[in-house]
DNA sequence: ATAAGTTATTAGGGTATCCTAATAATAAAA
DNA sequence: TTTTATTATTAGGATACCCTAATAACTTAT
Protein backbone atom coordinates (compact mmCIF):
# COMPACT_ATOMS: atom_id res chain seq x y z
CA UNK A 1 0.00 0.00 0.00
CA UNK A 2 2.05 3.00 0.99
CA UNK A 3 -0.47 5.35 -1.63
CA UNK A 4 1.33 8.00 -0.63
CA UNK A 5 3.74 8.36 -2.90
CA UNK A 6 1.45 7.36 -5.72
CA UNK A 7 -1.11 9.87 -5.23
CA UNK A 8 1.94 12.26 -5.00
CA UNK A 9 2.87 11.04 -8.46
CA UNK A 10 -0.75 11.26 -9.98
CA UNK A 11 -1.54 14.52 -8.06
CA UNK A 12 2.21 15.51 -9.92
CA UNK A 13 0.67 14.41 -13.58
CA UNK A 14 -2.47 15.89 -13.28
CA UNK A 15 -0.60 19.08 -12.21
CA UNK A 16 1.74 19.84 -14.90
CA UNK A 17 -0.86 18.77 -17.42
CA UNK A 18 -2.73 22.21 -16.13
CA UNK A 19 0.08 24.26 -15.86
CA UNK A 20 1.97 23.09 -19.05
CA UNK A 21 -0.81 22.25 -21.71
CA UNK A 22 0.91 22.14 -24.91
CA UNK A 23 4.09 20.38 -23.64
CA UNK A 24 4.15 16.55 -22.89
CA UNK A 25 4.42 15.63 -19.21
CA UNK A 26 8.16 13.68 -19.56
CA UNK A 27 9.54 11.87 -16.94
CA UNK A 28 12.28 14.96 -17.02
CA UNK A 29 9.81 17.18 -15.97
CA UNK A 30 8.24 15.38 -13.27
CA UNK A 31 11.46 14.40 -12.32
CA UNK A 32 12.05 18.24 -11.82
CA UNK A 33 8.70 18.63 -10.34
CA UNK A 34 9.12 15.75 -7.63
CA UNK A 35 12.49 16.72 -7.05
CA UNK A 36 13.79 13.07 -7.78
CA UNK A 37 15.82 11.83 -10.82
CA UNK A 38 14.20 10.49 -14.36
CA UNK A 39 15.21 6.96 -13.82
CA UNK A 40 13.52 7.01 -10.49
CA UNK A 41 10.26 8.72 -12.12
CA UNK A 42 10.46 6.07 -15.32
CA UNK A 43 10.54 3.36 -13.40
CA UNK A 44 7.25 4.39 -11.09
CA UNK A 45 5.86 5.63 -14.16
CA UNK A 46 6.15 1.97 -15.92
CA UNK A 47 4.39 0.66 -13.18
CA UNK A 48 1.55 3.26 -13.01
CA UNK A 49 1.43 2.13 -16.54
CA UNK A 50 0.92 -1.45 -15.39
CA UNK A 51 -1.92 -0.56 -12.80
CA UNK A 52 -3.94 1.43 -15.66
CA UNK A 53 -3.44 4.93 -14.07
CA UNK A 54 -1.86 6.47 -16.85
CA UNK A 55 -0.98 5.71 -20.32
CA UNK A 56 2.76 6.67 -21.64
CA UNK A 57 5.01 7.07 -24.49
CA UNK A 58 7.78 9.14 -25.02
CA UNK A 59 5.90 11.13 -27.35
CA UNK A 60 3.01 12.22 -25.74
CA UNK A 61 4.14 11.76 -21.90
CA UNK A 62 2.33 10.53 -19.20
CA UNK A 63 -1.27 11.04 -19.50
CA UNK A 64 -4.04 9.92 -16.40
CA UNK A 65 -6.27 7.40 -17.31
CA UNK A 66 -10.01 7.48 -16.50
CA UNK A 67 -8.73 5.95 -13.19
CA UNK A 68 -5.63 7.85 -12.59
CA UNK A 69 -7.55 11.38 -13.05
CA UNK A 70 -10.11 10.50 -10.12
CA UNK A 71 -7.36 9.52 -7.81
CA UNK A 72 -5.40 12.58 -8.81
CA UNK A 73 -8.25 15.19 -8.46
CA UNK A 74 -9.34 13.63 -5.39
CA UNK A 75 -6.14 14.67 -3.98
CA UNK A 76 -6.63 18.02 -5.28
CA UNK A 77 -9.67 18.58 -4.05
CA UNK A 78 -8.66 17.54 -0.12
CA UNK A 79 -5.65 19.85 -0.73
CA UNK A 80 -7.75 22.46 -1.11
CA UNK A 81 -10.51 21.51 0.88
CA UNK A 82 -8.15 21.97 3.65
CA UNK A 83 -6.28 24.77 2.65
CA UNK A 84 -9.63 26.39 2.91
CA UNK A 85 -10.32 25.21 6.09
CA UNK A 86 -6.76 26.15 7.73
CA UNK A 87 -7.34 29.11 6.75
CA UNK A 88 -11.19 30.19 7.35
CA UNK A 89 -11.52 28.14 10.51
CA UNK A 90 -8.23 27.58 11.73
CA UNK A 91 -6.74 31.28 11.10
CA UNK A 92 -3.81 30.07 9.21
CA UNK A 93 -2.31 33.05 6.44
CA UNK A 94 -2.31 32.67 3.26
CA UNK A 95 1.32 31.55 2.92
CA UNK A 96 0.95 28.67 5.38
CA UNK A 97 -2.02 26.67 4.16
CA UNK A 98 0.07 24.59 1.46
CA UNK A 99 2.96 22.91 3.41
CA UNK A 100 0.09 21.31 5.78
CA UNK A 101 -2.21 20.21 3.17
CA UNK A 102 0.42 18.57 1.53
CA UNK A 103 0.04 16.37 4.45
CA UNK A 104 -3.59 16.35 5.12
CA UNK A 105 -4.51 15.25 1.69
CA UNK A 106 -3.41 11.94 2.39
CA UNK A 107 -5.70 11.25 5.15
CA UNK A 108 -8.08 8.79 4.04
CA UNK A 109 -10.96 10.28 4.98
CA UNK A 110 -14.34 10.92 2.72
CA UNK A 111 -16.13 11.15 5.56
CA UNK A 112 -14.02 14.28 7.23
CA UNK A 113 -13.57 15.83 4.05
CA UNK A 114 -17.16 16.13 3.52
CA UNK A 115 -17.54 16.97 6.93
CA UNK A 116 -14.98 20.43 6.97
CA UNK A 117 -16.30 21.28 3.07
CA UNK A 118 -20.19 21.25 4.77
CA UNK A 119 -18.77 23.29 7.32
CA UNK A 120 -17.19 26.02 5.07
CA UNK A 121 -20.36 25.77 2.92
CA UNK A 122 -19.39 23.87 -0.17
CA UNK A 123 -16.68 26.47 -1.26
CA UNK A 124 -15.65 26.56 -5.14
CA UNK A 125 -12.26 28.30 -4.57
CA UNK A 126 -9.46 27.80 -2.28
CA UNK A 127 -7.44 31.02 -0.67
CA UNK A 128 -5.30 30.98 -3.57
CA UNK A 129 -7.86 31.01 -5.80
CA UNK A 130 -7.76 27.55 -6.95
CA UNK A 131 -10.74 25.78 -7.82
CA UNK A 132 -12.07 23.36 -5.62
CA UNK A 133 -12.97 20.03 -7.57
CA UNK A 134 -16.12 18.82 -6.40
CA UNK A 135 -16.74 14.68 -5.42
CA UNK A 136 -17.52 14.13 -9.07
CA UNK A 137 -14.16 16.06 -9.82
CA UNK A 138 -15.56 18.59 -11.93
CA UNK A 139 -13.28 21.68 -11.75
CA UNK A 140 -15.58 25.15 -11.29
CA UNK A 141 -14.89 27.11 -14.09
CA UNK A 142 -14.02 31.51 -13.50
CA UNK A 143 -12.95 34.16 -15.87
CA UNK A 144 -9.58 34.78 -13.39
CA UNK A 145 -6.67 35.69 -15.49
CA UNK A 146 -3.16 37.06 -14.74
CA UNK A 147 -2.87 40.40 -13.94
CA UNK A 148 -0.50 40.83 -16.99
CA UNK A 149 -3.16 40.70 -19.57
CA UNK A 150 -5.01 43.62 -18.10
CA UNK A 151 -5.67 47.10 -20.18
CA UNK A 152 -5.35 50.64 -18.29
CA UNK A 153 -8.04 51.39 -16.34
CA UNK A 154 -9.31 47.95 -15.89
CA UNK A 155 -10.86 47.25 -12.09
CA UNK A 156 -10.00 44.22 -10.95
CA UNK A 157 -10.54 42.09 -7.86
CA UNK A 158 -7.43 39.13 -6.75
CA UNK A 159 -8.26 35.86 -6.71
CA UNK A 160 -5.51 34.01 -6.48
CA UNK A 161 -1.96 33.49 -7.90
CA UNK A 162 -1.29 31.15 -10.26
CA UNK A 163 1.55 28.63 -8.13
CA UNK A 164 1.30 28.53 -4.19
CA UNK A 165 4.72 29.23 -3.98
CA UNK A 166 5.20 30.95 -0.67
CA UNK A 167 8.25 33.33 -1.16
CA UNK A 168 5.85 35.15 -3.68
CA UNK A 169 3.16 34.74 -1.56
CA UNK A 170 4.64 36.38 1.16
CA UNK A 171 6.36 39.26 -1.44
CA UNK A 172 2.44 39.96 -2.44
CA UNK A 173 1.71 40.67 1.70
CA UNK A 174 4.91 43.14 1.34
CA UNK A 175 3.49 44.91 -1.52
CA UNK A 176 0.48 45.17 0.71
CA UNK A 177 -1.84 42.97 -2.22
CA UNK A 178 -4.37 40.12 -0.51
CA UNK A 179 -7.17 38.32 -1.82
CA UNK A 180 -9.91 39.62 -2.94
CA UNK A 181 -8.75 43.07 -2.38
CA UNK A 182 -9.60 45.59 -5.40
CA UNK A 183 -7.42 47.01 -7.92
CA UNK A 184 -7.92 49.77 -10.77
CA UNK A 185 -5.18 49.46 -13.31
CA UNK A 186 -3.21 53.54 -13.30
CA UNK A 187 -0.72 52.56 -15.98
CA UNK A 188 0.59 49.83 -18.00
CA UNK A 189 4.67 51.43 -18.35
CA UNK A 190 5.89 50.12 -21.66
CA UNK A 191 9.60 50.31 -21.02
CA UNK A 192 9.28 46.85 -18.32
CA UNK A 193 5.97 45.89 -18.62
CA UNK A 194 5.08 46.79 -15.49
CA UNK A 195 2.22 47.86 -14.01
CA UNK A 196 1.12 50.82 -11.25
CA UNK A 197 -2.32 50.07 -9.77
CA UNK A 198 -4.49 51.80 -6.68
CA UNK A 199 -5.86 49.68 -4.09
CA UNK A 200 -9.32 50.37 -2.34
CA UNK A 201 -7.28 52.56 -0.26
CA UNK A 202 -6.38 54.31 -3.09
CA UNK A 203 -2.71 53.61 -2.34
CA UNK A 204 0.03 53.02 -5.06
CA UNK A 205 1.40 50.26 -5.54
CA UNK A 206 4.08 49.31 -8.31
CA UNK A 207 4.21 45.48 -9.81
CA UNK A 208 6.83 43.66 -11.67
CA UNK A 209 6.01 42.27 -15.31
CA UNK A 210 6.74 38.88 -12.98
CA UNK A 211 4.81 39.08 -10.43
CA UNK A 212 1.47 40.63 -12.78
CA UNK A 213 2.18 37.45 -14.96
CA UNK A 214 1.94 35.23 -11.62
CA UNK A 215 -1.61 37.15 -9.71
CA UNK A 216 -4.55 36.04 -11.16
CA UNK A 217 -7.44 38.61 -11.24
CA UNK A 218 -10.60 39.19 -12.79
CA UNK A 219 -12.66 41.85 -14.07
CA UNK A 220 -15.37 43.41 -11.88
CA UNK A 221 -16.99 45.21 -14.72
CA UNK A 222 -19.53 43.03 -16.83
CA UNK A 223 -17.96 45.01 -19.88
CA UNK A 224 -14.28 45.56 -19.35
CA UNK A 225 -12.75 45.75 -22.53
CA UNK A 226 -9.70 43.11 -21.23
CA UNK A 227 -12.02 40.49 -21.42
CA UNK A 228 -11.62 40.71 -25.50
CA UNK A 229 -8.06 40.43 -25.10
CA UNK A 230 -7.86 37.00 -23.31
CA UNK B 1 11.73 10.56 4.90
CA UNK B 2 8.80 8.16 5.77
CA UNK B 3 9.14 8.34 9.16
CA UNK B 4 5.60 7.41 9.96
CA UNK B 5 6.16 3.45 10.59
CA UNK B 6 9.16 4.53 12.67
CA UNK B 7 6.73 6.63 14.69
CA UNK B 8 4.47 3.81 14.82
CA UNK B 9 7.02 1.43 16.29
CA UNK B 10 8.23 4.05 18.78
CA UNK B 11 4.29 4.67 20.15
CA UNK B 12 3.45 0.59 20.17
CA UNK B 13 6.27 0.50 22.49
CA UNK B 14 5.23 3.03 24.69
CA UNK B 15 1.97 1.42 24.86
CA UNK B 16 3.11 -1.91 25.32
CA UNK B 17 5.33 -0.38 28.07
CA UNK B 18 1.90 1.27 29.49
CA UNK B 19 -0.42 -1.85 29.75
CA UNK B 20 1.75 -4.53 30.49
CA UNK B 21 3.71 -2.70 33.17
CA UNK B 22 4.96 -5.46 34.41
CA UNK B 23 6.36 -8.05 31.55
CA UNK B 24 8.65 -7.11 29.13
CA UNK B 25 7.82 -5.22 25.64
CA UNK B 26 9.51 -8.38 23.67
CA UNK B 27 9.79 -8.71 19.53
CA UNK B 28 7.04 -11.26 20.01
CA UNK B 29 5.00 -8.84 21.68
CA UNK B 30 5.19 -6.40 19.52
CA UNK B 31 4.66 -8.35 16.24
CA UNK B 32 1.02 -9.02 17.42
CA UNK B 33 0.30 -5.55 18.30
CA UNK B 34 1.64 -4.48 15.00
CA UNK B 35 0.24 -7.41 12.53
CA UNK B 36 3.90 -8.26 12.28
CA UNK B 37 6.33 -10.92 12.20
CA UNK B 38 9.23 -11.29 15.16
CA UNK B 39 11.89 -11.07 12.60
CA UNK B 40 10.37 -8.22 10.89
CA UNK B 41 10.24 -6.15 14.40
CA UNK B 42 13.34 -7.72 15.73
CA UNK B 43 15.25 -5.99 12.91
CA UNK B 44 13.29 -2.82 12.93
CA UNK B 45 14.23 -2.77 16.46
CA UNK B 46 17.97 -2.79 15.98
CA UNK B 47 17.84 0.13 13.55
CA UNK B 48 16.15 1.85 16.55
CA UNK B 49 18.83 0.89 19.51
CA UNK B 50 21.60 2.11 16.59
CA UNK B 51 19.39 5.72 16.03
CA UNK B 52 19.37 5.96 20.31
CA UNK B 53 15.62 6.05 20.51
CA UNK B 54 15.55 2.63 22.50
CA UNK B 55 17.35 0.28 24.55
CA UNK B 56 17.10 -3.36 23.94
CA UNK B 57 18.05 -6.77 25.77
CA UNK B 58 16.51 -10.04 25.74
CA UNK B 59 15.64 -9.60 29.32
CA UNK B 60 14.45 -6.50 29.77
CA UNK B 61 12.54 -6.12 25.90
CA UNK B 62 12.75 -2.77 24.44
CA UNK B 63 12.38 0.58 26.00
CA UNK B 64 12.23 4.07 25.26
CA UNK B 65 15.07 5.79 25.86
CA UNK B 66 14.61 9.71 26.79
CA UNK B 67 14.73 10.82 23.14
CA UNK B 68 12.25 7.79 21.67
CA UNK B 69 10.11 8.71 24.73
CA UNK B 70 9.52 12.12 23.39
CA UNK B 71 8.92 11.12 20.07
CA UNK B 72 6.38 8.49 21.03
CA UNK B 73 4.96 11.02 23.46
CA UNK B 74 4.45 13.44 21.11
CA UNK B 75 2.52 10.94 18.89
CA UNK B 76 0.41 10.17 21.71
CA UNK B 77 -0.40 13.53 22.50
CA UNK B 78 -1.35 14.13 18.87
CA UNK B 79 -4.05 11.20 18.29
CA UNK B 80 -5.59 12.58 21.67
CA UNK B 81 -5.67 16.09 20.93
CA UNK B 82 -7.02 14.84 17.14
CA UNK B 83 -9.87 12.48 18.41
CA UNK B 84 -10.67 15.13 20.64
CA UNK B 85 -10.84 17.78 17.61
CA UNK B 86 -13.27 15.12 15.73
CA UNK B 87 -15.37 14.09 18.30
CA UNK B 88 -16.25 17.81 20.05
CA UNK B 89 -15.87 19.97 16.95
CA UNK B 90 -16.19 17.85 13.79
CA UNK B 91 -19.10 15.86 15.91
CA UNK B 92 -17.98 12.21 15.22
CA UNK B 93 -18.73 9.00 17.49
CA UNK B 94 -16.76 8.09 20.18
CA UNK B 95 -16.18 5.15 17.80
CA UNK B 96 -16.02 6.97 14.69
CA UNK B 97 -12.32 9.00 15.72
CA UNK B 98 -10.04 6.43 16.67
CA UNK B 99 -9.10 5.15 12.72
CA UNK B 100 -8.80 8.87 11.31
CA UNK B 101 -6.52 10.13 14.22
CA UNK B 102 -4.59 7.19 13.60
CA UNK B 103 -4.38 8.87 10.52
CA UNK B 104 -3.68 12.66 11.48
CA UNK B 105 -1.38 11.86 14.20
CA UNK B 106 1.48 11.51 11.80
CA UNK B 107 0.47 15.25 10.60
CA UNK B 108 3.64 17.21 11.18
CA UNK B 109 2.86 20.45 12.17
CA UNK B 110 3.44 21.66 16.05
CA UNK B 111 1.13 25.00 15.12
CA UNK B 112 -2.09 23.11 14.02
CA UNK B 113 -1.78 20.85 16.78
CA UNK B 114 -0.93 24.15 19.18
CA UNK B 115 -4.19 25.38 17.25
CA UNK B 116 -6.87 22.77 18.06
CA UNK B 117 -5.32 22.01 21.22
CA UNK B 118 -6.03 25.67 22.34
CA UNK B 119 -9.62 25.77 20.39
CA UNK B 120 -10.67 22.59 22.37
CA UNK B 121 -9.91 24.76 25.75
CA UNK B 122 -6.08 22.35 26.35
CA UNK B 123 -8.08 19.28 27.36
CA UNK B 124 -6.65 17.09 29.81
CA UNK B 125 -8.49 13.77 28.09
CA UNK B 126 -9.85 12.34 24.92
CA UNK B 127 -13.12 11.03 24.53
CA UNK B 128 -12.36 7.77 25.77
CA UNK B 129 -11.00 8.80 29.15
CA UNK B 130 -7.40 8.78 27.91
CA UNK B 131 -5.10 11.35 29.13
CA UNK B 132 -3.50 14.13 26.68
CA UNK B 133 0.57 14.17 27.16
CA UNK B 134 0.77 18.15 27.63
CA UNK B 135 3.77 20.02 25.36
CA UNK B 136 5.98 18.47 28.20
CA UNK B 137 5.36 14.79 27.42
CA UNK B 138 3.40 14.98 31.11
CA UNK B 139 0.62 12.66 31.31
CA UNK B 140 -2.65 13.68 33.82
CA UNK B 141 -3.39 11.44 36.41
CA UNK B 142 -6.58 10.65 36.50
CA UNK B 143 -8.15 8.36 39.87
CA UNK B 144 -10.03 5.98 36.77
CA UNK B 145 -10.01 2.52 36.99
CA UNK B 146 -12.33 -0.69 35.90
CA UNK B 147 -15.77 -0.54 36.92
CA UNK B 148 -15.21 -4.46 37.71
CA UNK B 149 -13.27 -3.15 40.76
CA UNK B 150 -15.96 -1.56 42.58
CA UNK B 151 -18.21 -2.00 45.01
CA UNK B 152 -21.99 -2.25 45.84
CA UNK B 153 -23.01 1.51 46.46
CA UNK B 154 -20.15 3.47 44.64
CA UNK B 155 -21.95 6.14 42.38
CA UNK B 156 -19.35 6.70 39.56
CA UNK B 157 -18.93 8.75 36.18
CA UNK B 158 -18.04 6.59 32.93
CA UNK B 159 -14.58 8.34 32.26
CA UNK B 160 -13.29 5.94 29.50
CA UNK B 161 -12.16 2.45 28.21
CA UNK B 162 -9.15 0.67 28.04
CA UNK B 163 -8.99 0.21 24.65
CA UNK B 164 -11.00 2.41 22.28
CA UNK B 165 -11.65 -0.99 20.17
CA UNK B 166 -14.50 0.35 17.89
CA UNK B 167 -16.35 -3.51 18.54
CA UNK B 168 -16.20 -2.11 22.62
CA UNK B 169 -17.78 0.71 22.07
CA UNK B 170 -20.26 0.04 20.17
CA UNK B 171 -21.43 -2.17 22.32
CA UNK B 172 -21.94 0.18 24.89
CA UNK B 173 -23.64 2.32 22.91
CA UNK B 174 -26.53 -0.48 22.43
CA UNK B 175 -26.26 -1.11 26.35
CA UNK B 176 -26.70 2.38 26.55
CA UNK B 177 -23.44 3.85 28.29
CA UNK B 178 -21.73 7.03 27.36
CA UNK B 179 -19.23 9.03 28.28
CA UNK B 180 -19.75 11.21 31.27
CA UNK B 181 -22.99 8.68 32.16
CA UNK B 182 -23.55 8.73 35.94
CA UNK B 183 -23.92 4.82 36.94
CA UNK B 184 -25.05 3.41 40.35
CA UNK B 185 -23.50 -0.24 40.99
CA UNK B 186 -26.82 -1.65 42.56
CA UNK B 187 -25.78 -5.56 42.62
CA UNK B 188 -22.14 -7.33 42.18
CA UNK B 189 -23.63 -10.96 40.67
CA UNK B 190 -21.25 -13.30 42.44
CA UNK B 191 -21.97 -16.35 40.20
CA UNK B 192 -20.09 -14.99 37.14
CA UNK B 193 -19.31 -10.87 38.27
CA UNK B 194 -21.46 -9.45 36.63
CA UNK B 195 -22.96 -5.93 37.68
CA UNK B 196 -26.30 -4.50 37.48
CA UNK B 197 -26.27 -0.94 37.59
CA UNK B 198 -29.24 1.84 37.50
CA UNK B 199 -28.21 4.82 34.87
CA UNK B 200 -29.17 8.71 35.65
CA UNK B 201 -32.29 8.07 33.42
CA UNK B 202 -32.93 5.07 36.42
CA UNK B 203 -32.77 2.19 34.06
CA UNK B 204 -31.31 -0.93 34.38
CA UNK B 205 -28.70 -1.78 32.64
CA UNK B 206 -26.82 -5.51 33.72
CA UNK B 207 -22.88 -5.57 32.26
CA UNK B 208 -20.83 -8.60 32.03
CA UNK B 209 -17.42 -9.02 33.87
CA UNK B 210 -15.71 -8.35 30.78
CA UNK B 211 -17.25 -5.44 29.71
CA UNK B 212 -16.68 -4.50 32.87
CA UNK B 213 -12.62 -4.67 33.09
CA UNK B 214 -12.90 -2.79 30.56
CA UNK B 215 -15.19 0.09 31.15
CA UNK B 216 -13.21 2.97 32.93
CA UNK B 217 -14.77 5.16 36.20
CA UNK B 218 -14.03 7.21 39.12
CA UNK B 219 -15.81 7.30 42.31
CA UNK B 220 -17.94 10.60 42.66
CA UNK B 221 -18.20 10.31 46.70
CA UNK B 222 -14.94 11.18 47.77
CA UNK B 223 -15.92 9.16 50.34
CA UNK B 224 -16.13 6.11 48.32
CA UNK B 225 -15.13 2.76 49.61
CA UNK B 226 -13.97 1.73 46.49
CA UNK B 227 -10.84 3.61 46.70
CA UNK B 228 -9.36 1.71 49.83
CA UNK B 229 -9.33 -1.29 47.57
CA UNK B 230 -7.81 -0.07 44.69
C1' DA C 1 16.78 -34.23 34.33
C1' DT C 2 14.84 -34.69 29.88
C1' DA C 3 11.38 -34.06 26.36
C1' DA C 4 8.24 -30.86 24.52
C1' DG C 5 6.74 -26.50 23.72
C1' DT C 6 7.86 -21.42 23.30
C1' DT C 7 10.52 -17.49 22.14
C1' DA C 8 14.32 -15.17 20.05
C1' DT C 9 17.51 -14.82 16.26
C1' DT C 10 19.63 -15.76 11.82
C1' DA C 11 19.56 -16.64 6.96
C1' DG C 12 17.89 -15.65 2.77
C1' DG C 13 14.38 -13.42 -0.10
C1' DG C 14 10.91 -10.07 -2.22
C1' DT C 15 8.98 -5.37 -3.34
C1' DA C 16 9.00 -0.32 -3.30
C1' DT C 17 11.78 3.77 -3.71
C1' DC C 18 15.73 6.28 -4.90
C1' DC C 19 20.37 6.97 -6.78
C1' DT C 20 24.69 7.18 -10.09
C1' DA C 21 26.87 5.90 -14.29
C1' DA C 22 26.53 4.40 -18.93
C1' DT C 23 24.14 4.06 -23.25
C1' DA C 24 20.75 5.10 -26.78
C1' DA C 25 17.83 8.27 -29.07
C1' DT C 26 16.61 13.05 -30.25
C1' DA C 27 17.00 17.76 -31.07
C1' DA C 28 19.75 21.91 -31.86
C1' DA C 29 23.67 24.25 -33.68
C1' DA C 30 27.29 25.06 -36.48
C1' DT D 1 25.12 17.47 -42.51
C1' DT D 2 28.12 16.54 -38.90
C1' DT D 3 28.92 17.80 -34.18
C1' DT D 4 27.05 18.84 -29.80
C1' DA D 5 23.88 19.17 -26.29
C1' DT D 6 19.67 17.27 -24.24
C1' DT D 7 16.52 13.51 -23.15
C1' DA D 8 15.18 8.93 -22.40
C1' DT D 9 16.33 4.39 -20.94
C1' DT D 10 19.10 0.61 -19.02
C1' DA D 11 22.17 -1.39 -15.68
C1' DG D 12 23.50 -2.00 -11.28
C1' DG D 13 23.14 -0.69 -6.36
C1' DA D 14 21.47 0.92 -1.71
C1' DT D 15 17.97 1.28 1.99
C1' DA D 16 13.55 0.54 4.25
C1' DC D 17 10.19 -2.86 5.27
C1' DC D 18 8.12 -7.32 5.29
C1' DC D 19 8.10 -12.49 4.96
C1' DT D 20 9.14 -17.77 5.52
C1' DA D 21 12.13 -21.39 7.09
C1' DA D 22 15.66 -22.88 10.04
C1' DT D 23 18.23 -22.68 14.23
C1' DA D 24 19.35 -21.42 18.93
C1' DA D 25 18.01 -20.44 23.60
C1' DC D 26 14.68 -20.84 27.21
C1' DT D 27 10.68 -22.72 29.82
C1' DT D 28 7.67 -26.10 31.48
C1' DA D 29 5.88 -30.31 32.38
C1' DT D 30 6.59 -34.71 32.97
MN1 LIG E 1 -1.47 24.29 -2.28
MN1 LIG F 1 -4.16 26.39 -3.06
MN1 LIG G 1 -7.29 6.04 19.79
MN1 LIG H 1 -8.53 7.69 22.66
Amino acid sequence: MNSFKEENYLKAIYQLGVIDKENVVSATHLANWLFLKPPTVLEKLNSLVNKGLIKYDKTGGAKLTKKGYEIAINIVRRHRIWETYLYKQLNFSWSEVHEIAEQLEHVNSDKLIDKIYSILGNPEFDPHGDPIPNKQGIVPKSDRRPLSKSIKGCVCVVLGVSHDNEVFLNYLSDLNIALNDKLIVEQIISYDESIRLTNQKNEFILISAKAAEQLLVACLKPSCKCKIEI
